[in-house]
DNA sequence: GTGTTTGCAAAGTGTTTGCAATTTA
DNA sequence: TAAATTGCAAACACTTTGCAAACAC
Protein backbone atom coordinates (compact mmCIF):
# COMPACT_ATOMS: atom_id res chain seq x y z
CA UNK A 1 0.00 0.00 0.00
CA UNK A 2 2.69 2.01 0.88
CA UNK A 3 5.84 2.84 -0.64
CA UNK A 4 9.12 2.49 1.24
CA UNK A 5 11.20 4.57 -1.21
CA UNK A 6 14.80 2.43 -1.62
CA UNK A 7 17.74 4.36 -0.72
CA UNK A 8 20.52 5.23 -3.90
CA UNK A 9 23.29 4.57 -2.10
CA UNK A 10 26.15 3.42 -3.61
CA UNK A 11 25.14 0.72 -6.69
CA UNK A 12 21.93 -0.66 -7.16
CA UNK A 13 22.40 -3.99 -5.86
CA UNK A 14 18.93 -6.12 -5.73
CA UNK A 15 17.52 -8.31 -3.93
CA UNK A 16 17.39 -11.15 -6.48
CA UNK A 17 21.36 -10.61 -6.88
CA UNK A 18 20.99 -10.72 -3.10
CA UNK A 19 19.16 -14.07 -3.02
CA UNK A 20 21.79 -16.03 -5.27
CA UNK A 21 24.03 -19.05 -3.80
CA UNK A 22 26.82 -16.68 -3.04
CA UNK A 23 27.85 -17.16 0.38
CA UNK A 24 26.19 -15.58 3.18
CA UNK A 25 28.85 -15.62 5.58
CA UNK A 26 28.34 -12.23 6.94
CA UNK A 27 24.99 -12.75 7.60
CA UNK A 28 25.40 -16.03 9.18
CA UNK A 29 27.63 -14.19 11.50
CA UNK A 30 25.68 -11.11 12.14
CA UNK A 31 23.18 -13.61 13.12
CA UNK A 32 25.23 -15.92 16.03
CA UNK A 33 26.47 -12.46 17.39
CA UNK A 34 23.06 -11.32 18.24
CA UNK A 35 22.67 -14.57 19.51
CA UNK A 36 20.38 -15.85 17.37
CA UNK A 37 20.19 -19.52 15.77
CA UNK A 38 20.63 -19.24 12.14
CA UNK A 39 17.10 -20.67 11.09
CA UNK A 40 16.26 -21.10 7.63
CA UNK A 41 13.33 -18.21 8.61
CA UNK A 42 16.09 -15.48 9.73
CA UNK A 43 18.48 -16.94 6.99
CA UNK A 44 16.31 -15.77 4.63
CA UNK A 45 14.78 -12.50 6.60
CA UNK A 46 18.52 -11.09 6.90
CA UNK A 47 19.51 -11.96 3.76
CA UNK A 48 17.13 -9.78 2.35
CA UNK A 49 17.30 -7.61 5.08
CA UNK A 50 21.24 -6.86 4.75
CA UNK A 51 22.79 -8.45 1.76
CA UNK A 52 21.44 -5.15 -0.41
CA UNK A 53 21.96 -0.88 0.03
CA UNK A 54 20.35 0.23 3.14
CA UNK A 55 16.58 0.26 3.64
CA UNK A 56 13.68 0.78 5.54
CA UNK A 57 10.75 -1.79 5.42
CA UNK A 58 7.64 -2.57 7.38
CA UNK A 59 6.89 -6.68 8.36
CA UNK A 60 3.90 -6.66 5.81
CA UNK A 61 6.39 -5.38 2.94
CA UNK A 62 9.25 -8.14 4.12
CA UNK A 63 6.77 -10.90 4.01
CA UNK A 64 5.79 -10.75 0.75
CA UNK A 65 9.49 -10.58 -0.24
CA UNK A 66 10.40 -13.69 1.21
CA UNK A 67 7.43 -15.09 -0.36
CA UNK A 68 8.25 -13.39 -3.97
CA UNK A 69 11.96 -15.09 -3.44
CA UNK A 70 10.87 -18.56 -2.81
CA UNK A 71 11.17 -18.98 1.03
CA UNK A 72 7.91 -18.13 2.41
CA UNK A 73 7.88 -17.17 6.38
CA UNK A 74 4.71 -16.60 7.90
CA UNK A 75 3.61 -13.54 9.23
CA UNK A 76 4.13 -13.90 12.55
CA UNK A 77 7.62 -15.16 12.23
CA UNK A 78 8.39 -11.51 10.31
CA UNK A 79 7.42 -10.04 13.38
CA UNK A 80 8.84 -11.63 15.84
CA UNK A 81 11.91 -11.97 13.88
CA UNK A 82 11.63 -8.26 13.08
CA UNK A 83 11.67 -7.71 16.82
CA UNK A 84 14.54 -10.10 17.76
CA UNK A 85 16.60 -8.60 15.04
CA UNK A 86 16.20 -4.73 17.01
CA UNK A 87 16.36 -6.04 20.34
CA UNK A 88 19.99 -7.78 18.98
CA UNK A 89 21.18 -4.31 17.63
CA UNK A 90 20.79 -5.53 13.70
CA UNK A 91 17.79 -3.04 12.81
CA UNK A 92 16.53 -0.09 14.76
CA UNK A 93 12.38 0.90 14.83
CA UNK A 94 11.49 4.00 13.36
CA UNK A 95 8.18 5.63 14.24
CA UNK A 96 6.84 7.65 11.99
CA UNK A 97 3.11 7.03 11.38
CA UNK A 98 0.54 5.63 14.54
CA UNK A 99 -0.37 2.19 13.32
CA UNK A 100 2.55 1.41 11.65
CA UNK A 101 6.30 -0.18 11.97
CA UNK A 102 9.02 0.80 9.63
CA UNK A 103 12.56 -0.84 10.22
CA UNK A 104 15.50 0.31 9.29
CA UNK A 105 18.81 -1.56 8.15
CA UNK A 106 20.56 1.45 9.54
CA UNK A 107 21.54 1.57 12.41
CA UNK A 108 24.02 4.39 13.27
CA UNK A 109 23.23 7.88 13.67
CA UNK A 110 21.15 9.74 11.09
CA UNK A 111 17.65 11.12 10.73
CA UNK A 112 14.92 11.14 8.33
CA UNK A 113 12.82 12.90 6.08
CA UNK A 114 9.42 11.18 6.25
CA UNK A 115 6.40 12.22 3.17
CA UNK A 116 3.35 11.56 4.52
CA UNK A 117 1.78 11.98 1.36
CA UNK A 118 3.41 9.18 -0.23
CA UNK A 119 4.93 6.66 2.45
CA UNK A 120 8.37 7.71 1.62
CA UNK A 121 11.12 7.41 4.10
CA UNK A 122 14.14 8.44 3.34
CA UNK A 123 17.72 8.68 5.25
CA UNK A 124 19.39 12.18 5.82
CA UNK A 125 23.15 11.28 7.09
CA UNK A 126 23.72 11.93 10.98
CA UNK A 127 26.44 14.49 10.25
CA UNK A 128 24.13 16.48 7.93
CA UNK A 129 22.32 17.94 10.47
CA UNK A 130 23.54 19.26 13.90
CA UNK A 131 21.74 19.41 17.15
CA UNK A 132 23.12 21.27 19.79
CA UNK A 133 22.97 21.25 23.16
CA UNK A 134 20.24 18.84 24.79
CA UNK A 135 18.59 19.56 27.48
CA UNK A 136 19.41 17.16 30.83
CA UNK A 137 16.76 14.53 30.84
CA UNK A 138 14.06 14.29 33.90
CA UNK A 139 15.47 12.93 36.93
CA UNK A 140 16.16 9.46 37.13
CA UNK A 141 16.37 9.18 33.72
CA UNK A 142 18.88 8.79 30.91
CA UNK A 143 18.90 9.29 27.18
CA UNK A 144 18.39 6.49 24.87
CA UNK A 145 18.85 8.26 21.27
CA UNK A 146 17.27 11.55 19.85
CA UNK A 147 14.88 11.13 16.66
CA UNK A 148 15.02 13.92 14.43
CA UNK A 149 11.86 13.33 11.64
CA UNK A 150 11.42 16.07 9.08
CA UNK A 151 8.03 15.57 7.87
CA UNK A 152 7.64 17.04 4.18
CA UNK A 153 4.88 17.42 1.82
CA UNK A 154 5.40 16.93 -1.78
CA UNK A 155 4.13 20.12 -3.82
CA UNK A 156 0.90 19.35 -6.01
CA UNK B 1 -3.40 2.08 30.74
CA UNK B 2 -0.16 4.43 29.74
CA UNK B 3 -0.05 7.21 31.91
CA UNK B 4 0.55 10.74 29.90
CA UNK B 5 2.41 13.11 32.01
CA UNK B 6 0.31 16.53 32.74
CA UNK B 7 2.65 19.14 32.62
CA UNK B 8 3.64 21.17 35.28
CA UNK B 9 3.41 24.74 33.69
CA UNK B 10 1.71 27.96 35.47
CA UNK B 11 -0.36 26.42 38.52
CA UNK B 12 -2.60 23.34 38.79
CA UNK B 13 -5.78 24.18 37.32
CA UNK B 14 -7.72 21.02 37.51
CA UNK B 15 -10.14 20.00 34.90
CA UNK B 16 -12.97 20.10 37.92
CA UNK B 17 -12.57 23.74 37.68
CA UNK B 18 -12.32 24.24 33.84
CA UNK B 19 -15.74 22.76 33.25
CA UNK B 20 -17.37 24.91 35.94
CA UNK B 21 -20.03 27.58 34.38
CA UNK B 22 -17.75 30.45 33.95
CA UNK B 23 -17.77 31.79 30.91
CA UNK B 24 -15.96 30.08 28.22
CA UNK B 25 -16.23 32.07 25.22
CA UNK B 26 -12.29 31.66 24.71
CA UNK B 27 -13.13 28.24 23.51
CA UNK B 28 -16.27 28.95 21.46
CA UNK B 29 -14.27 31.52 19.44
CA UNK B 30 -11.76 29.39 18.70
CA UNK B 31 -14.22 26.53 17.29
CA UNK B 32 -15.93 28.99 14.94
CA UNK B 33 -12.25 30.58 13.57
CA UNK B 34 -11.50 26.76 13.15
CA UNK B 35 -14.62 26.54 11.26
CA UNK B 36 -16.43 24.18 13.25
CA UNK B 37 -20.29 24.63 14.72
CA UNK B 38 -19.67 24.70 18.35
CA UNK B 39 -21.30 21.57 19.28
CA UNK B 40 -22.52 19.91 22.75
CA UNK B 41 -19.61 17.74 21.77
CA UNK B 42 -17.21 19.58 20.55
CA UNK B 43 -17.61 22.45 23.59
CA UNK B 44 -16.87 19.73 25.92
CA UNK B 45 -13.76 18.39 24.27
CA UNK B 46 -12.85 21.59 23.65
CA UNK B 47 -12.68 23.06 27.56
CA UNK B 48 -11.40 19.69 28.38
CA UNK B 49 -8.40 20.18 25.94
CA UNK B 50 -7.73 24.07 26.53
CA UNK B 51 -9.29 25.41 29.73
CA UNK B 52 -6.36 23.81 31.52
CA UNK B 53 -2.66 23.82 31.05
CA UNK B 54 -0.90 22.43 27.57
CA UNK B 55 -1.30 18.88 27.75
CA UNK B 56 -1.20 15.90 25.97
CA UNK B 57 -4.06 12.69 25.12
CA UNK B 58 -5.16 9.87 23.92
CA UNK B 59 -8.56 9.46 22.34
CA UNK B 60 -9.64 7.12 24.91
CA UNK B 61 -8.02 9.09 27.46
CA UNK B 62 -10.19 12.51 26.72
CA UNK B 63 -13.17 9.78 26.38
CA UNK B 64 -12.73 9.12 29.65
CA UNK B 65 -12.54 12.72 30.72
CA UNK B 66 -15.41 13.61 28.97
CA UNK B 67 -17.55 10.77 30.63
CA UNK B 68 -16.04 11.59 34.35
CA UNK B 69 -17.16 15.39 33.34
CA UNK B 70 -20.89 14.51 33.13
CA UNK B 71 -20.83 15.26 29.31
CA UNK B 72 -20.39 11.64 27.60
CA UNK B 73 -19.68 11.55 23.75
CA UNK B 74 -19.00 8.51 21.90
CA UNK B 75 -15.40 7.36 21.60
CA UNK B 76 -16.33 7.41 17.33
CA UNK B 77 -17.20 11.10 18.07
CA UNK B 78 -13.78 11.86 20.55
CA UNK B 79 -11.46 10.35 17.56
CA UNK B 80 -13.71 12.60 14.96
CA UNK B 81 -13.09 15.43 17.03
CA UNK B 82 -9.19 15.36 17.88
CA UNK B 83 -8.93 15.36 13.99
CA UNK B 84 -11.27 17.63 12.93
CA UNK B 85 -9.49 19.59 15.65
CA UNK B 86 -6.02 18.99 14.37
CA UNK B 87 -6.92 19.42 10.68
CA UNK B 88 -8.23 23.17 12.11
CA UNK B 89 -4.60 23.70 14.02
CA UNK B 90 -6.09 23.23 17.52
CA UNK B 91 -3.92 20.22 18.17
CA UNK B 92 -1.39 18.62 17.06
CA UNK B 93 -0.54 14.95 16.75
CA UNK B 94 2.07 13.83 18.24
CA UNK B 95 3.95 10.17 16.77
CA UNK B 96 6.07 8.59 19.58
CA UNK B 97 4.70 5.01 19.81
CA UNK B 98 3.75 2.94 16.99
CA UNK B 99 -0.04 2.02 17.44
CA UNK B 100 -1.26 5.06 19.75
CA UNK B 101 -1.73 8.62 18.97
CA UNK B 102 -1.30 11.63 21.32
CA UNK B 103 -2.57 14.61 20.42
CA UNK B 104 -0.62 18.36 21.93
CA UNK B 105 -2.68 21.27 22.81
CA UNK B 106 0.98 22.99 22.65
CA UNK B 107 0.60 23.69 19.20
CA UNK B 108 3.68 25.75 18.94
CA UNK B 109 7.18 24.49 17.68
CA UNK B 110 8.83 22.45 21.04
CA UNK B 111 10.37 19.04 21.39
CA UNK B 112 9.44 15.95 23.40
CA UNK B 113 10.75 13.72 25.82
CA UNK B 114 9.47 10.53 25.25
CA UNK B 115 9.57 7.40 28.26
CA UNK B 116 8.89 4.27 26.32
CA UNK B 117 8.89 2.34 29.83
CA UNK B 118 6.40 4.61 31.75
CA UNK B 119 5.12 5.88 28.07
CA UNK B 120 5.18 9.78 29.61
CA UNK B 121 5.39 12.43 27.25
CA UNK B 122 7.11 15.89 28.45
CA UNK B 123 7.02 19.11 26.52
CA UNK B 124 10.73 20.45 25.88
CA UNK B 125 10.28 24.50 25.12
CA UNK B 126 11.80 25.22 21.32
CA UNK B 127 14.52 27.19 22.12
CA UNK B 128 16.08 24.77 24.31
CA UNK B 129 17.57 22.65 21.53
CA UNK B 130 19.17 24.35 18.79
CA UNK B 131 18.92 22.84 15.49
CA UNK B 132 21.41 23.95 12.78
CA UNK B 133 20.76 24.08 8.88
CA UNK B 134 18.02 21.70 7.50
CA UNK B 135 19.22 19.89 4.54
CA UNK B 136 17.66 20.60 1.17
CA UNK B 137 13.88 18.51 1.10
CA UNK B 138 13.75 15.47 -2.00
CA UNK B 139 12.75 17.89 -5.07
CA UNK B 140 9.36 18.43 -5.55
CA UNK B 141 8.52 18.99 -1.56
CA UNK B 142 8.68 21.25 1.03
CA UNK B 143 9.36 21.21 4.29
CA UNK B 144 6.17 20.99 7.08
CA UNK B 145 7.69 20.55 10.24
CA UNK B 146 10.28 18.83 12.18
CA UNK B 147 9.76 16.60 14.89
CA UNK B 148 12.74 15.86 17.14
CA UNK B 149 11.84 13.17 20.14
CA UNK B 150 14.50 12.41 22.73
CA UNK B 151 13.89 8.84 23.92
CA UNK B 152 14.60 8.63 27.55
CA UNK B 153 14.58 5.50 30.07
CA UNK B 154 13.96 6.01 33.42
CA UNK B 155 17.01 3.82 35.93
CA UNK B 156 15.66 0.85 37.60
C1' DG C 1 -35.87 23.06 6.17
C1' DT C 2 -31.18 21.85 4.92
C1' DG C 3 -26.88 20.44 5.61
C1' DT C 4 -23.97 19.07 9.54
C1' DT C 5 -22.95 16.24 13.28
C1' DT C 6 -23.64 12.39 16.30
C1' DG C 7 -23.73 7.59 18.13
C1' DC C 8 -23.85 3.04 17.49
C1' DA C 9 -22.24 -1.13 15.95
C1' DA C 10 -19.69 -3.23 12.59
C1' DA C 11 -15.63 -3.49 9.96
C1' DG C 12 -10.69 -2.60 9.40
C1' DT C 13 -5.74 -2.32 10.25
C1' DG C 14 -1.56 -3.70 11.99
C1' DT C 15 0.28 -6.47 15.60
C1' DT C 16 0.68 -10.06 19.27
C1' DT C 17 -0.20 -14.52 21.47
C1' DG C 18 -1.16 -19.58 22.67
C1' DC C 19 0.15 -23.79 21.58
C1' DA C 20 1.19 -28.11 19.04
C1' DA C 21 4.45 -29.50 15.64
C1' DT C 22 9.04 -28.90 13.97
C1' DT C 23 13.79 -27.86 13.99
C1' DT C 24 18.34 -26.80 15.95
C1' DA C 25 22.41 -27.72 18.62
C1' DT D 1 16.92 -35.18 23.55
C1' DA D 2 16.25 -30.74 25.41
C1' DA D 3 15.48 -26.24 24.30
C1' DA D 4 14.45 -22.94 20.83
C1' DT D 5 11.72 -21.76 16.93
C1' DT D 6 7.88 -21.90 13.77
C1' DG D 7 3.11 -21.48 11.81
C1' DC D 8 -1.49 -21.16 12.32
C1' DA D 9 -5.51 -19.17 13.87
C1' DA D 10 -7.51 -16.67 17.19
C1' DA D 11 -7.21 -12.67 19.99
C1' DC D 12 -5.88 -7.87 20.41
C1' DA D 13 -5.74 -2.72 20.67
C1' DC D 14 -6.69 1.09 18.38
C1' DT D 15 -9.01 3.48 14.78
C1' DT D 16 -12.30 4.31 11.00
C1' DT D 17 -16.76 3.89 8.63
C1' DG D 18 -21.82 3.49 7.23
C1' DC D 19 -25.94 5.12 8.19
C1' DA D 20 -30.22 6.61 10.62
C1' DA D 21 -31.48 9.83 14.16
C1' DA D 22 -30.58 14.34 16.27
C1' DC D 23 -29.01 18.90 15.90
C1' DA D 24 -27.31 23.78 14.40
C1' DC D 25 -28.16 27.55 11.67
Amino acid sequence: MLAIMRLPLRGHQTNETAMTARPYAAVLDRLRKAGLRPTRQRLTLARLLFEGVDRHVTAEQLHGEAEAAGFPVSLATVYNTLHQFTDGGLLREVVVEAGRSYFDTNTGGHHHFFDAGTGALTDIPGDDIVIGDLPAPPAGAEIERVDLVIRIRSRA
